[in-house]
DNA sequence: GGCTCCCGGGG
DNA sequence: GTGTACGGGAGCC
């Protein structure tokens, strides 16, 4: 008698077991232990398209390929009626006996030129197994069957027939945060290879960790002291082994822990066998790195910070301390880490505050997680992937599994993902984006914001903007025309009769979300405002995956048509705003920003809210906010608009920067510290003759070599050896003389520099600090390609001159406001 | 003006 | 592995 239980399923793979693939899903059971769901009842498939009236189906099963003494062959066929872009179509559903032969038999298939295309080959196996199975990671789950003996960490279960049960969901996951510290001297480059992991921390529920292998005196309960680097990675096994965390949290850690974890055990020989299954933790190098254990979910959350999150707030940089400091305000630890190998080395006793500040950044993480893992589930629960991946998608992905879950009910085929080609013509096509109605720079007091609330989604939704519908016949003529302005380009339109596959989408997002909003304003709950927050971010995606190259549903002419009535929408509110007497400074796609000058906050209110009750259903102009000072710029110097580069200070005192490029490493700190400070000169104490003064008095200090040299050196990371480089820059010509010196020089090494007078090139007057004496550098470089850049723009909109700044007559140019 | 190289995060 | 996913700025060539 088989038996019946019950999981939320957290993560799932597939293995070759006796010549089948075999879909093991990890979970955890209503009783909250940890379990593996396996079924080999699921069988790999993929779809023909034949062309019209050619017979493909016995042609298919008779393929036989050999690879690498392997046979690949399709087991049966289906023909099947489907729709393919709202179209009906005839395809074959070609099932294989694994799944790594659906690859190899579409490849084998590409070129036959009896078949108009191959279809959805190019979906995991266990995300197929999803899809088609109706099951949603997280989410209460049904399995028919019996437990049975097999080698693995948890309970086996082998199924009969797995099936969704309801929508309860795993409520609290078990998560378990770490960190590593690793021996890293000062200036020095951080070489896996080289230096060992000093320390390890984690961070879970009612568990504090510090693991290290130097011992010294401490009363701190959760320091345990290990013998070596190869038993602290033991530990680290076995307090995930017993811990049984659904997952492992870090921040950074696809591509900085786990892959210097690996390669401190490979050096070991040491097997991070963690996975439920034993198998190993893998660290996999592609275009970015990711970590992955079997049956348990590491989730890096810097990743879905920078992904996802990324453009809800405002900060300069994603580090671990920016991010704590936004969402769960909590800062790091305050240590200064070019102490920790000299201490390691020299003052094992003083060990302790670092052992804190490891602890600390996991219990961070560890706090992120509780914080962002309501929006990951939900997007879990939306589009029906496992964490794992959901943590590790950019928006375009997102849209693209939202549509090949929701392909199936609407009997669709996925497009084929393009190839090299089509890639190739599809970047090169540009279309008009949004409009922007370019500011005077200057700077502007009391200005109002007001933006367009999901204005691409809701226009999608009620153009039935969707590639399946474009130029249909049923409508030529009678269905609304695109508002392109391009004149030579030819006018289409979308189908008024019936409604395409992404519209019904993006419209049952929209209300969903509305309905959502509703209830939240009746009362506050973190998991609906998560739920919203999703819905937001994933209809607010589908404009951009229209319009991107390597988009399944791709469609030009989609894109195009968004742009073109955002354009039309916009311009409509930016008249009406002129119409009532209101000074427009500047318009961005869906944001309108007014100077109230004479008029005041309460006008700008009701005019937001007249605005509102002439809109369509949908759409709502929403009023973002007042901002008692601003400063809009020019983007280049000399060059007279300005898009999206502005600063404003916002009424509760913060500023609000857009589109000043950050500032980064390899850059001088005086660049960094004079746009800093001149942006809060101007915008907080409204003074620009001071902003001027201070810039002037840098200046002046750099020429009479006031400013101290570590304020002039620039950092440059060698990504390759020296011989390597086809362009010598500044920091390579430095790293040859110093190999020529006899000294270590290859990749990954930091270059610091400063640029010395001279007329040469920059590179060959590039030296090191330390052969620079005090005041050695060259003034007019930093002032000309380094400060001056920095506040360009700034001063741009002043219209301050050269002499202003006291960079005087007969000096190198510096650009007319100079 | 193209091409090449670097940055991010982490210690 | 039912494969190939950044995007923008500076300096060399």
């Amino acid at each position: 008698m088989p038996e019946k239980i019950r999981f939320f399923p957290v993560e799932l793979t597939y293995r070759i077991e006796n010549d089948r693939a075999v879909i093991h899903i990890f979970g955890r059971t209503e009783k909250n232990e940890q379990i593996c769901v396996i079924d080999d009842n699921f069988e790999p498939y993929f779809y023909v398209v034949p062309k019209k009236g050619k017979d493909v189906q016995e042609k298919l099963e008779k393929i036989r390929v050999e690879r690498e003494k392997e046979i690949s062959a399709v087991t049966r066929t289906e023909t099947i009626q489907k729709k393919f872009l709202g179209r009906d179509v005839e395809a074959i559903k070609v099932y294989t006996r694994l799944p790594r032969d659906v690859p190899i038999i579409r490849e084998t298939i590409k070129e036959w030129d009896i078949i108009e295309s191959a279809n959805e080959y190019d979906i995991q196996f266990r995300i197929r197994y999803l899809i088609d199975k109706n099951i949603t990671p997280l989410t209460l789950t049904e399995a028919e069957g019996d437990f049975v003996s097999q080698r693995s960490r948890v309970p086996v279960f082998k199924a009969v027939n797995v099936k969704q049960y309801s929508d309860d969901s795993l409520e609290k996951p078990r998560v378990l945060a770490f960190d590593i510290e690793t021996y890293s001297p000062a200036g020095k480059v951080i070489a896996p290879d080289k230096n060992p992991i000093i320390m390890l921390s984690f961070y879970g529920e009612n568990f504090e960790k510090v693991i290290t292998w130097k011992r010294f005196k401490t009363s701190l309960p959760y320091i345990e002291f290990v013998d070596s680097e190869a038993e602290l990675l033991d530990a680290f096994k076995n307090v995930i082994n017993h811990y049984k965390p659904d997952i492992l949290a870090g921040y950074f850690s696809d591509e900085f822990d786990m892959p210097y974890i690996r390669t401190r055990a490979d050096k070991y020989k040491i097997k991070l066998d963690i996975g439920l299954d034993y198998s190993e933790l893998k660290v996999k190098h592609g275009k970015a790195v990711v970590s992955d254990i079997t049956g348990i979910t590491h989730l890096d959350l810097f990743k879905f910070v920078v992904k996802t999150m990324g453009g809800t707030f405002d900060i300069e940089a994603y580090s671990l301390n920016n991010i704590a400091s936004e969402l769960i305000g909590e800062k790091k630890m305050e240590v200064n880490l070019d102490e920790l190998s000299p201490v390691w080395d020299k003052n094992p006793e003083q060990l302790e505050k670092f052992c804190r500040y490891n602890l600390h950044d996991s219990a961070l993480a560890f706090r992120l997680c509780e914080k962002l893992l309501p929006n990951m589930t939900e997007l879990v629960k939306i589009i029906g992937l496992p964490l794992y991946d959901i943590n590790r998608m950019g928006f375009s992905q997102l849209v693209e599994s939202y549509l090949l879950k929701q392909a199936p009910n609407f009997n669709e085929i996925a497009p084929e993902k393009p190839h090299n080609e089509a890639i190739k013509q599809r970047r090169m096509q540009t279309y008009k984006g949004a409009f922007v109605f370019e500011p005077k720079p200057g700077l502007y007091r009391d200005i109002a914001v007001f933006d367009y609330r999901s204005l691409y989604p809701s226009i999608i939704s009620s153009h039935n903007i969707d590639p399946g519908m474009l130029n249909c016949s049923c409508c030529k003529g009678e269905a609304k025309l695109t508002p392109i302005e391009d004149e030579e380009k030819e006018k289409y339109w979308f189908c008024i009769k019936r409604k395409g596959f992404i519209p019904t989408i993006i419209e049952d997002l929209i209300t969903r979300r509305m309905r959502i909003k509703e209830i939240l304003k009746e009362k506050k709950s973190p998991l609906l405002s998560a739920r919203e927050y999703s819905l937001k971010l994933l209809a607010n995606s589908f404009y951009g995956y229209l319009g991107f190259f390597a988009a399944r549903w791709y469609s030009i002419e989609c894109a195009r048509a968004v742009t073109a009535w955002g354009r039309h929408y916009i311009q409509d509110v930016i008249s009406k705003a002129q119409k009532a007497g209101f000074n427009v400074i500047y318009s961005d796609t869906d944001s309108v920003f007014l100077a109230l000058e004479k008029k005041t906050k309460k006008d700008a209110e009701q005019f937001v809210e007249k605005i509102n009750l002439e809109l369509p259903g949908l759409m709502e102009l929403e009023y973002e906010g007042l901002y008692p000072n601003g400063i809009f710029v020019s983007a280049k110097a000399g060059e007279a608009g300005a898009k999206k580069k502005y600063a404003m200070l916002s009424e509760e005192g913060t500023l609000k920067i857009r589109g000043f490029e950050m500032v980064r490493r390899n850059w001088s700190p005086i660049a960094k510290d004079v746009q800093e400070k001149v942006l809060n000169i101007i915008l907080r104490e409204n003074n620009k003759e001071k902003a001027l003064n201070y810039v002037r008095e840098v200046i002046k200090d750099l020429k009479e070599k006031k400013i101290p040299m570590d304020k002039v050196v620039i950092h440059t990371q060698l990504q390759k050896e020296t011989g390597d480089y086809a362009a010598i820059g500044p920091h390579v010509a430095i790293a040859k003389k110093l190999k020529e010196k006899g000294l270590e020089i290859g990749a990954g090494f930091m270059i610091k520099y400063v640029v010395t007078k001279g007329k040469e090139k920059i590179r060959d007057r590039a030296k090191l600090p330390e052969d620079v004496k005090e005041g050695g550098y060259d003034a007019d470089y930093y002032i000309e390609n380094q400060v001056i850049p920095a506040v360009e723009r700034i001063f741009n909109v002043l219209g301050y001159t050269k002499e202003d700044l006291g960079w005087g007559e007969g000096q190198k140019k510096l650009g007319k406001f100079f």
